[in-house]
RNA sequence: CUGACGGAACGCGCGGCCGCGCAGUAUCAUGCCGAAAGGUUUUACUGUGAGGAAAGUCCGGGCUUCACAGGGCAGGAUAACGGAUAACGUCCGCCGACGGCUUCCCCCAAGGGUUGCCGCCCGGGAAAGUGCAACAGAGAUAUACCGCCGUCUUACGAGACGGUAAGGGUGGAAAGGCGAGGUAAGAGCUCACCGGCUCCCCGGGUGACCGGGGAGCCCUGUAAACCCUAUCCGAAGCAACACCGUAUGCAGGUCGGUCUGCCCGGCCUAUACCUGCGGGUGGCGCGGGGAUCUCCCCCGGAGCCGUGGGGUAACUCACGGCAAAGAUAGAUGGUCGCGGGAAAGGGUAACACCUUUUUACAGAACCCGGCUUACAGUUUCGGCAGCAGC
RNA sequence: GGAGAAGUACUCAAGUAGGCCGAAGAGGCGCCCCUGCUAAGGGUGUAGGUCGGGUAACCGGCGCGAGAGUUCGAAUCUCUCCUUCUCCG
């Protein structure tokens, strides 16, 4: 499942200002409903709805090289999250790394992300790939 | 064998599963988004995918634009000499200063000369001019505090005037050093030797310079203070710029722009430019920006490697061969296993072996040549030191 | 990605044609007055960081982002790094 990143800088700041926020130990993440999700539905051939993810990683956590691989890191966990779990679509998400995700592995950060995910009540209930049971062990 | 130093090279490997960017082919499919320019989705296969520093942005270029005559002033950079190079503040060689070790000589010693090697130096000019040199010291570019000597006065304690840079003390620096003559006492005042500077002659070298001889002179330091001399320099930078598409209000100002500052001069333009306020995040735009695919042309790019010639070397010439990033909130990853290297612990006579930990610095963003800085570990070369053996 | 600017006590900062400079001034701080007690206000004062020595008063070394260099001497001049901030389309 591919995703699309955003690129505008104002949409960052309405995420912040304007989306619901959950602070998990590694990351925080913002989800904000999308306006344009219709339209990027309809460009789709497929006519699926989408989340357009976009990942901030401050200088204060290291230099290119760190803050490349912690974004990597970043969107292994997501996919992960989506490969085993059905994520509500049609989302602006944005994607904090906190201090910790630094020496973290990419199923630490798939589990703060599910924990997020459900805390905000984007998971819905039939899990896809995933058992019952790894979802408590995440929460 | 070990150690530190300097130069050079390398800077983790293999596999399974899942995944990412780009290019190509096929496919969904005469689709979808957008006003347009244009962009883009699925799946499969094939190919390909970070560095020695990609970094800092400190120098030098290519490239692009500025409506390009030219000149002067200002400004900036470099600095022995010769060469290399597209160019450089880089590199090579060489000269000189300084430091270390060393050979030999003078020598009680201190020290001096000399031979060779290594290190190191933002190495022009201070006898063109100006400035600055705190404190200390009598005096800082010219001086008399103590002292020494002479004359005069004297109340015999000394005082006044003059001479003197040998001795004392200060300082980073005090009129070159030392000996003799000389003198009232002294002084390059005179002379010998040594040292330095300038000029001339001879010899060597492309040259800086070196060696020898002669004449004159003995002069503080600082140019990473101003400055002088020689040489070089237009500016801005891919967020440059070009093309396409869309939008383009209000008020004020000025003729405006131009190879930057100022002046002269030239050129271009006539609703162009500047300032303030308002509105809008406006195009997920294209190119710049990547050799290749059938042909042709240009070949890529100051590219690397090998062989041979030239050169002390940097480098260069000829021939042959080798290549494959191109993202755009920014692609190289995740996870598991095996192996390699290193360290620590256990173990051993020493290995072997076992366990644990660790595997640096760091990410292309238009492209090259350097410099500087960061860096776990490995290999190799060079001279040096130590230990052991012959 | 590119182009610039600045780092001085706890904070804001002056000092930069080299020298009585370890540092003007203000806030802060300490002490006193005022008040039943605070705040505000008034007066006054010294040290300022760190290391070493000393019972203490005090004395000495190093310290102007860090490290080299020039100079007799560097906060100031030169070079190389580090950090922070600004600008561009």
């Amino acid at each position: 499942m591919k995703y699309r990143a955003i690129g505008e800088n104002h949409l960052y700041g309405k995420a912040y200002a304007k989306g619901k926020k959950c602070v998990a130990a590694r990351v925080v993440v913002y989800v904000l409903r999308d306006y344009r999700a219709e339209a990027l539905r309809r460009a789709d051939p497929l006519k699926r709805p989408i989340n357009r993810i976009g990942l901030t990683v401050t200088k204060k956590l290291g230099g290119a090289v760190v803050r490349s691989r912690v974004k990597r890191i970043l969107r292994e966990g997501y996919r992960a999250v989506d490969r085993e779990n059905v994520i509500a679509k049609g989302n602006l998400i944005v994607i904090v790394a906190r201090s910790g995700s630094v020496t973290a592995k990419s199923t630490d950060i798939a589990k703060d992300l599910k924990y997020a995910f459900r805390k905000l009540g984007m998971l819905s209930p039939i899990s896809r790939g995933g058992s019952e049971s790894e979802c408590k062990t995440a929460k």
